[in-house]
DNA sequence: CTGTTAGCGCCTTCAT
DNA sequence: ATGAAGGCGCTAACAG
């Protein structure tokens, strides 16, 4: 392993000068800056990162928080930050939580401790304030409307993109209409329900809070939705799925019981995810890997924070 | 950011000392160390990784090779990978190759250049030949039969398990028994394909290259399966798919196009995934998050290479 | 048991 | 345009 050290004696300069070619500083002979350049390659030399961290008190490294990997919305989301990643020469630290706060907390300290450079956010559990005290330390980025923080985030009109897919619903003679999502907290899951309690009071419908459908995450939670559905004296005609590969769960369980979709359900889904090309799912585009490829950008632009809002579109296929 | 000088400085002590209770190493009068203990504390104080790293000559960071991340297969070893980083405090530095050659090359520099500690191998283009070009750089770890070599490997004896699950629906009564993989080269495929033909010449069966269906990675590519299958004058009884992923398409395709399953076709998955619980997919199940969790502790395992076989159960469901 | 000191490899003033 | 030298924060002989 040559160093820096090794190269300057074999381009017969100075350390400095290495580091100014290493560097693209100016005020180099193009004549020196080619001896260099030429004993880099013959050593294959690569500079040593930890040394060029340590003194330029940074990493490279860009931290990413999500609950699950294992999940194709955060697998779409990761896929557009690390395909971004590698175009900039950084690298990814992965950052499971599981919704532990604790764990939250962890990728925040490395930030404060300058252990990463910046830290994208992918989904949260922890209060805002806490990701507030952190702010000071290094770029922040959500994947969340937090217009009005000091953090930077690309989000999606959640309030807006739930009415939108409701009202479709409801133009379509829907009466009777639930929705099922993962958590009950969270910032898009409060909003969702805001969007859904305004919009039964505009149309005058009464709320049923049997209608709303919690922890579906998973293709198989599907089936607790249909189980529950067909105990249901007076089940919604149509759901909401905040999630293509739920919505694909709870299809398939249709199917084995025999519910008709869209005739005795509708099903309008989220995210648009293959799957729901494939199972000719009615849904909501929602470019994940393009809000990756933001998320990332964001976390790597030193300026003031931003927020950029991202557009969804409703695709309609067959289950509505 | 106070650093050790601050802290010894506070404590009374000399570097060394901080040091020395940092890595809990002997010889510190209990006293002193409390001295240093309580001084970290008040100052909150977290060591510089970058510093420890550069002096230390290693980097806490494991990187990871995968084609992609954002599949269900890869993703289970990765969750498995990324538990297991957590709990010994490793970080992990994401690959994602799109199995091209000069990414994984990249990837093997990282190790070379002492950039990350060792790497993990989920799958692979390159050659042998270059893989082991880079042993003598780190630990180097490979998610297949890697016994002879140089390397480290957890794998899964797919000659066996291939010729288990061909034997299985022979057994049922099926003569043209056929299978879908994604590469038509690579370590498995090869060893997939070899157990395909002799379980054929056991048996007696002709040979029909149309049996077998490449390019199958996703829930999606299981309609194509399906469109070739419908074609066909004569068309296999039985398939053998490599991935719940894509035996959940098929199945969903078969059943759009009113193919019976297990009746005018069997299907034997592969890796029993949740997917192919829900649809009462036989498979055999691959510990992946377990395996991803023993090529982590490969890779930080510092002795000989080693290699451990892990052993598949065929689930019986309801496909064959 | 404890401290002094010389690196780890690179960057960056400061002189020249 | 170039180089000497100090420093980034920590570890690890070595000496005592």
């Amino acid at each position: 392993m040559a160093n820096i050290k090794d190269i300057a004696k074999m381009a017969g300069v100075s350390v400095t000068t290495v580091s100014r070619v290493l560097n693209n500083h100016p005020y180099v002979s193009e004549e020196k800056r080619e001896a260099v350049r030429s004993a880099m390659v013959e050593c294959n030399y690569q500079p040593n990162l930890n040394a060029v961290h340590l003194s330029k008190g940074e990493t490279l490294l860009i931290g990413v928080v999500t609950p699950f990997i294992n999940h194709p919305y955060f697998g779409q989301l990761l896929e557009g930050i690390a395909n971004e990643a590698v175009k900039n020469n950084y690298k990814l630290v992965l950052f499971q939580t599981n919704y532990e706060e604790e764990r939250e907390v962890e990728a925040l300290q490395m930030l404060q401790f300058k252990q990463i450079d910046a830290l994208i956010i992918c989904s949260r559990i922890c209060g805002m304030d806490i990701i507030e005290e952190f702010v000071a330390y290094g770029p922040i980025v959500l994947c969340e409307d937090a217009r009005g923080k000091n953090v930077s985030s690309i989000f999606i009109d959640q309030y807006q993109t739930f009415s939108k897919a409701l009202m479709y619903l409801h133009n379509k003679g829907h009466q009777r209409i639930g929705y099922s999502i993962f958590r009950k907290s969270g910032t898009n899951s409060k909003l969702r329900e805001k969007a859904y309690k305004e919009f039964l009071r505009e149309m005058n419908e009464p709320f049923n809070p049997e209608y709303i459908f919690y922890d579906c995450l998973k293709f198989e939670d599907g089936v607790h939705v249909v189980e529950r559905l067909l105990k249901m004296s007076s089940p919604p005609t149509a759901l909401v799925v905040t999630s293509d590969i739920v919505a694909a769960g709870i299809l398939t369980f249709c199917k084995e019981k025999e519910i008709q979709i869209p005739e005795d359900l509708a099903i309008m889904g989220f995210d648009n995810q293959p799957i729901a090309k494939i199972m000719h799912i009615t849904t909501l585009e929602i470019p994940l890997v393009e809000i990756g490829r933001k998320l990332f950008l964001q976390a790597i632009d030193n300026s003031e924070p931003s927020h950029e809002e991202v557009f969804v579109k409703l695709i309609e296929r067959e289950t509505v």
